[in-house]
DNA sequence: CATGAATGAGGATTCATTCAT
DNA sequence: TATGAATGAATCCTCATTCAT
C-alpha cells in the first residue's frame, strides 16, 4: 500500500493534478462517483488520500476541476451560438459541432448521464443545468408548435443517447456515429421546416 | 415525524411490505439509491431498521421487489410484441404501450435513468437490459439501414427522456406529454418507412 | 480489538448509555475534550465505535447528556433562588448549596473549568453561561457599588477554584473543604454588608 | 485574504518570527489550541505552513515562545517578591504589579485560563505551575490558618477572573479594574491581619 | 412482526510534520 | 528564507447487516 519506488514513475512533476483528475474521471465513469472512494483514486495513483488534499480541497472539487476543464468547448459552442441568426444552416452547425464536443468529452458525459442523481446535489449540478439551458435557447425556437420545441430536445437526447446505446447495435462505430449525427440533424431539421414553412433559407 | 399521511396509521396490517417499497422508491428517486440509507427509510415509515430485515433480505432486495412489481407490464407488452407482425402499425402501438407502461412506474423509471452506474452492478441491471433488450427486439429491424436503427432507439429515448426533460419546456402537461409521443410515433414510423419503402399497409 | 467474552462483564443491561457517560466524563475531564477520542472511549468500554453511535448521534451529544444530568442540581438550586428574597441569609445558603452542587458533580466542573475554549463553541457552552447568568442575577444586587459586585463574583470563582487550586495547599481535604466555604461566605457577607448597611437581619 | 493590516505587507523583514507569534496568540486565545491548526496560522500570514517549520521546530514551540515572552514581567515580579520582606505592604505591591502584568499579557492568560486541559500536557504547563508556585510563595505564608491561605489564593484567582468574568457587568472598564483590584487587595489585607493581628505596621 | 443493541468495514477529511529545491 | 509536494496517523461519522429476545 502506498509504495515508493517500482521504476515507472518518479519522472512525474508538477502533472499530479492533472493524473489524479484523469484517474478520478475514469473510474467516476465507471463505477459512478459515490462508489468511487478517494483511497482507491490514491492507490491508482500511488500516492497517499492526503496527496489528493493537496490538490483539491474536497472530493466534489476534483469532480468540478474535470468538469471546468472538459466542458469549456461547450461553453464555448454556446456563446458562439449566441451570435448567430437563427437559421437552420446555424442549427445543424450547431448540432454537428455540439456532437464533436461530445466526442471530445465522452466518459465526462457518459458520467452525468449514469450519475444524474448524484450530480444533480453536486456543484456541478446547476452547472450543467445551466448549460444545458444555453443550448435549448439557441437550438430550440420558443415560438414554434410545442410537438417541434419536443423534436429539437430529442435531436440533443439522441445524441446524448448515441454515445452509450449505440453499442449494442451491430456495425461499425464510425458509421454508427455517423449515423447518431444524420438522426439527429433530420430532427433538427424537421423542427425547423415545421416552424418556419421552408422559406427562410431560399 | 415519520408516517405517512393523515395521523392515524396503525391500523395498516400487512401491507407493511408494500408500504416499505412505496417509501423506498420515492426516497430512491428522490435522492439515489446509495444516498437512500435503510434508516432514512425505516424513519420514514416509523419502524426500526431491523424491521425492513424481516421483510427483505437486503437493501438491493427491496429494489428488486419494487422493480419486478413495476416492471410487469413492459415485460406483457415484450411478450405481446413478439407475437405480432413486424408492421408499422404494430410498431405505432407498441409506442402508444410503452409509453403508457413508462407512465404508470415514472418514479421507477426516474430512477433508472438517474441511478444507471448504481443499477448497473445490481441484480436488476441484467434484468432491465434483458426488457431492453427486448424492446429493441420487437422494434428495431436488423436489416435496416443503420440510420433507421438508429431513429428507432431515438423513438425509445424520446420517451425516456420526455419524462423529465420537458419539464422546463412551456406549456400544459397534458399538451407536452402528446407532443413527445407524437414525435416518437413519428421516428419509429420515419424508421419503418426507410425499411420498407411504404407499400406494406397499403 | 474489542472481543466479547472474558467473564466480567456482558452482565449489564441497558446500562450501557450511562456507562458511556461516565467513561466520557472521566476522559474528558482527565485530558480534555478534543483529546479524547471515541475510539478511547470505546476501547475503556469494550464495545466498538459504532455502538456509541447507536446511544448517542454525535461525540458532543455525549457530552450535552453528561451536562443535562449532572447539573440539573444547579438549575433546581436558581429556582429556588428566584423564589426567595434577597437576604444574607439567602445568599449565604446559596453559597452553602451551591457548594454542596458542584461537590456532586466535581469532574465535569473540572472539565468546563479547564476546557472553557472549547465548551465555548459547543452546545454546552451557551447553556452553561445561562446557568451563570442565572447564579449572578441571584446572588448579586445590581444595586450594590462595583466592589461589592465583584466581591460576589468572587465568591462564586473561590468556589470554583477551590475545587482544584486548593490541593497544592498542605492540611486535610475536608478542612480545605471548609475552609473555602468560609471564604466564599465571608465574600458574600462582606459583599451584602456594604450594599445594607448591616440592618436588615436585625 | 490574509494579511494583517492594511494591504502594504511586504517590507517587514526579519520580523516573520514575531508576526508568527503575534498571530497564533491571537488565534490560539480565540479558538483554542488544537482548534487552531498551523494552515490557518500560515493563511492569517499569508505563508506556506513550511514557512512557519523555518521558524520554529513544532506547534508547541510557538506556543513556549509566546510564554517566554510574555511571561517574563512575572517571573521578575516573583524574583523581587522574594527579595522583600514579608510585610503587608509587600503582598498588597505584589498584588499591584501582578495585576500589571496581567494586563500587559491579556490574551496568554485569556489563552492558558481557557486552555488549562491543554496546557497541561504541553511543556509550558510544568513551566507556568512553576511560576504559581512562586506567587504562591511570596504571597502565602504557610503558618496561616487554612482559611488565611484560601484568602490569599483567592485574591490571585480574583486578578485572574477579573479579567474577563467582569465583562458581563455593568460599568465603565477602568472602574471595573480598579474594583477587581480593590477587593484583590482588600482579600490579602484581610489575610494577612488575619495570621499577624493588626500590629506589624504600625 | 418487530425491536434494541451492537458490529465491522469503510467513508471523507484534517493535521502536524518532512524534505528536496 | 521560504515553497511545493507529499506522508502517516488519526478523527468523526455512516452504513448495511446481524441476532437474541
Amino acid at each position: 500500500m502506498g509504495g515508493t519506488m517500482d521504476g515507472t514513475k518518479r519522472q512525474r512533476r508538477g502533472d499530479t493534478r492533472q493524473r489524479i483528475q484523469d484517474v478520478a474521471l475514469e473510474l467516476f465513469a465507471e463505477q459512478g462517483y459515490e462508489k468511487t472512494s478517494l483511497r482507491e483514486i490514491a492507490e491508482h495513483l500511488d500516492v497517499t488520500k492526503a496527496a489528493l488534499y493537496y490538490h483539491f480541497k474536497t472530493k466534489e472539487e476534483i469532480l468540478v476541476g474535470i468538469f471546468e476543464d472538459l466542458t469549456r468547448p461547450i461553453e464555448e459552442l454556446i456563446e458562439w451560438g449566441r451570435g448567430q441568426p437563427h437559421t437552420l444552416a446555424t442549427k445543424q452547425e450547431i448540432v454537428r459541432r455540439y456532437s464533436d464536443a461530445l466526442d471530445g468529452a465522452t466518459p465526462l458525459f457518459r458520467f452525468m448521464q449514469e450519475n444524474q442523481a448524484t450530480v444533480r446535489d453536486l456543484r456541478i449540478g446547476e452547472r450543467f443545468k445551466e448549460r444545458m439551458r444555453g443550448l435549448r435557447e439557441i437550438m430550440i425556437d420558443p415560438e414554434a408548435s410545442l410537438v417541434d420545441q419536443v423534436r429539437s430536445l430529442s435531436a440533443i437526447f439522441t445524441l446524448h443517447a448515441g454515445m452509450f446505446a449505440v453499442h449494442d447495435l451491430e456495425g461499425d462505430p464510425e458509421e454508427k456515429h455517423k449515423a447518431v449525427l444524420e438522426v439527429a440533424t433530420d430532427m433538427i431539421t424537421q423542427a425547423h421546416a415545421g416552424t418556419k414553412p421552408a422559406q427562410d433559407e431560399a
